[in-house]
DNA sequence: TATTGTTATACTCTATAACTATA
DNA sequence: TATAGTTATAGAGTATAACAATA
């Protein structure tokens, strides 16, 4: 119990790299905000502009493979497709080699939506990364991609922990203590 | 309609900054999920752990200064709050002056938990940021800071979309486009 | 038996609004 | 009337597992 009356001295800085976590899911909130706002023409918004930026930018062979591209579960996939091809901005082709695999494809009206859509994200962003000077803003985005690429491939498949026990040694981290 | 049949030129690169949004979802992921494995002791993981944060670090006069501040929605604070004080972490003093109002309070216990998580926390960010050279990584999480900093007290009361209303003119942004 | 894609279900967060007690 | 805090409800997003077709 015994809580201080009045904190006589509430520390006013909180220790270094402690408060990432809150930062960028602040970041991320207003990211989202503004850009599902840019995005409300295509469907399932930013989700769906991933899935496009991905099918025309790179070359993925299966949906399967776009999931783990995308670090998603397949079975979103299934029905963000359904709609994007709805909308005609992709097909789903199947694979001669392969009759159980679909192979995702960019229709010309999907590339020209995804080059609107990627105008409009740029300029989104450039609002909510407002508050960094310019040249501090590349490099945030820079070490983003960079550690989110650097965790995405260190990841076997979606599973966690794996790295703290190689980091930390030992099972997992303590639990139970205080 | 008209797919490419097979994709000759995947434009291999994504165009500079559209991809933001992705990065910091993967990063805050695996944040999370380091982070509440870290804290599992503690009520409401990480969710606990920023208001804790708060309490002991800053000097907030309400609950709902502390919501405002957190900018979270104070009906979430009431069961954080509860299972915060239930554990004995924090209390809730009451305002002889406005008896509506409570101001939160960390216990001897309560800071001792804090400074506990934040070397635990500290320890899952590094693992999290393990993508990144060491000087990097300062870099990004002062990026991370100053750009929520920004982005928090530039918000009017969690409104959206009057950032972008500064930056780029006019009403919101334009819809309906392609 | 394992894998691709689909479907259905359950669980977690978040947002919203209604309510009380004070002001 | 407006505000601080609480409670209850509904929606979106995500994860999980079961399923059909194919390998």
């Amino acid at each position: 119990m015994a809580a201080e009356p009045n904190q006589a001295e509430p520390s006013n800085t909180h220790q270094r790299g402690t408060n990432l976590g809150w930062s960028l899911g602040m970041v991320l909130r207003r990211w989202h905000e503004h850009v599902e706002e840019s995005l409300q023409d295509l469907p399932h918004g930013s989700r769906g502009y991933h899935i496009l930026g991905v099918v025309v930018h790179e070359d993925v062979p299966t949906q399967s493979a776009l999931a783990a591209r995308l670090a998603i579960d397949r079975s979103v996939l299934t029905y963000v497709i359904d709609d994007l091809e709805n909308a005609a901005l992709i097909e789903r082709q199947l694979d001669p080699r392969d009759r159980r695999a679909r192979r995702i494809v960019a229709t010309a009206k999907g590339r020209r939506a995804l080059a609107d859509a990627e105008r409009r994200v740029a300029q989104a962003e450039e609002v909510v990364l407002g508050g960094l000077p310019d040249e501090q803003r590349d490099a945030f985005r820079d070490a983003a991609e960079r550690a989110a690429d650097a965790i995405h491939t260190a990841a076997p498949e979606t599973d966690p922990c794996i790295a703290v026990e190689d980091a930390l040694g030992q099972e997992g981290v303590r639990r139970r203590r205080q």
